[in-house]
DNA sequence: AAAAAATTTGGAAGCGTTTCCAATTATATA
DNA sequence: TATATAATTGGAAACGCTTCCAAATTTTTT
């Protein structure tokens, strides 16, 4: 491999200005500059960016650090992540924090440090797998981070999420509005506070509308295909009667929609599906799944662009305020008319 | 950040007493590593990697180049992916090849050489949007590659893919013994190799049968929710007499399951839907799907653990040779006794 | 107890950059 | 033309580590 040296001496120049040409600043003149970049190409340099992060002290990478990426619909957001880094010619280096080891306690903690020393200039965290409490620690010796999906008062500034407790009610009133009064729901993660902000919204929805719902009508779920499933088997056995299902994302109320249609109901015309999300896959149920739109690849773009800004002084517009909407689609029935 | 130095300085020993420790290997006495240790962790010391890499040469990251990153369904396999390199304490850089740019041809070739002196010790390509002719091209200079899902003959053993062809080829044998005889299909992108290979298999199986599909019963997809929704439009204006479809992916089948349901259709009972891929969604569409498992998680490991064997000097084993299989679900009727 | 062998140790050199400053060259002004 | 000013240039120093070698220390052998 070539070296800086090596292009100079080629190109009969001093290291100095080959450094300005490759960094396209300070003043170099055109006959040097020209002599230069022909050196370069003879000699197919590449700059090691391991010197140069050396001496600069930046990686012009970020890192991701995130149990989300395990899941299966989020390789969007990555995608809108990793494209808007490549704009800026920076790099993206992830990590899969889960990695369950019930020895090591500090697991978190010590892979944001690999992160931190294999070379970041910023990190986002991706999700709610890691606690308030590490993260605070962290943040106070390494400031540019960034939360996804996530929200700690004390740094709001750096915090891109929505408001899950509205979106949750949008979806309760939702249902509401549609005639049904008697709801089932499969929730999101209460381990995740989204999961229990959404459901907190849908309830208070209920509860304004002055509808009650029995406890036997909430199945905890964990956003997964599985628990979908098994939470509508549950229902039914339990016999309950209800008309609308509110699921905590559109995955397990795609696996709701299926193991309900397995079992002889017919979605929406016996029983309502609602979701959450609006991901890639909400469209193509079967019917078509109506679901709160959350605005994840939006959210993730500006927190990009936070970090971006903060790590290399850039001045990206960054949108702090992410809209939720209801999406109707084909699998909530008005019965208001009955 | 403290340095070697500083860690050097309050422990009372050299800096190569401290390299030597941080490093494990030589020879020091146990009270040396002791102290210093202990002054590692009181300074909270953390290599500085760029000075490791600047010397060593060695990056301990791999990159992962492909614009795979893009699919719905990839996030699983990143996710072996990654836990394989944190296994074996490496990092995982991750580009997304796919930025359309007309002006640029040399666009792959670039990212890619981006990627390389970024600081990756070996590549992961990752599907087959970079040209065998680019790939030939990098492998010359940077000779720690490694094809995940395509292949190139005169590198065989760095390329980590199955059999398409037999695939396609079980896919069609299974719709045949189940009695259909006039089949239609979505197919994968004719782009891909991957693609083609799996219909040749399928029109092999046919031919195997002495049916003749008409070309109009085949519709040339990409693998998207959307052209499984249209393929099935277009199918259905065309007024064919079909009793199966044969979808190039999962994700194609169950749009057109959802499609097909729309428009007043049962599946599998009017028209039978076989998939590709068994992805995590298979199980969970209404009907379940019967589908074409292909081995991805088991081959991406086993790419991977080649690449690290050959960047880092490790004997992991690996395994070249990835069965596929038939998986029956709820999709596909058997009408022999029709 | 002395000599020989083995182990452990400190720190200089070097990895490939950027940055800075002094020196040189080109340009503008009088 | 001589001088002042501006633009350009070369290369030493520094970034933080690993590696190597000679020196110091410890252990073994005689």
């Amino acid at each position: 491999m070539a070296t800086i040296i090596d292009v100079a001496k080629l190109a009969g120049v001093g290291i100095g200005s080959v450094s300005r040409v490759i960094n396209g600043k300070d003043s170099v003149s055109d006959k040097t500059r020209l002599k230069v970049n022909k050196a370069i190409k003879t000699l197919n340099y590449k700059p090691n960016q391991s010197a140069r992060s050396l001496v600069s002290k930046k990686f012009n990478t970020i890192g991701i650090w995130g149990t989300e990426l395990a899941g299966t619909f989020n390789s969007q957001t990555l995608r809108v992540i990793d494209h808007e880094l490549i704009t800026h010619q920076k790099h993206c280096l992830v990590t899969n924090g889960d990695i369950s080891n019930s020895e090591n306690p500090n697991l978190a903690i010590d892979s944001v440090n690999d992160l931190i020393s294999k070379g970041c200039d910023g990190i986002i965290f991706w999700g709610t797998d890691i606690t308030h409490f590490d993260i605070a620690y962290i943040e106070k010796y390494f400031p540019n981070i960034v939360l996804l999906n996530n929200r700690i008062e004390k740094i709001d500034q750096k915090c891109f999420y929505f408001n899950h407790y509205k979106a949750g009610y949008i979806a309760g009133q939702h249902l509401v509005d549609k005639g049904h009064k008697s709801i089932a729901s499969i929730t999101g993660d209460f381990q995740t506070e989204d999961g229990r902000k959404r459901h907190e919204g849908f309830l208070d929805a209920m509860k304004d509308n002055s509808i009650t719902i029995p406890s036997e009508f909430i199945i905890e779920g964990d956003y997964s295909f599985i628990k979908g499933q098994k939470g509508v088997m549950t229902l039914l056995k339990r016999n309950l009667d209800f008309t609308a299902l509110f699921c905590g994302n559109d995955q397990s109320a795609m696996s709701a929609i299926a193991t309900l249609t397995s079992k002889g109901f017919n979605v929406p015309d016996d029983i309502s599906v609602l979701g959450y999300d609006d991901n890639e896959i909400a469209p193509f149920t079967s019917p078509p799944l109506s679901t709160v739109r959350v605005p994840f690849d939006d959210m993730a773009l500006a927190a990009v662009r936070y970090l971006l800004n903060t790590c290399y002084d850039l001045q990206l517009s960054v949108e702090h305020n992410f809209p939720v909407e209801l999406i109707e689609r084909k699998s909530v029935k008005n019965i208001n008319n009955k």
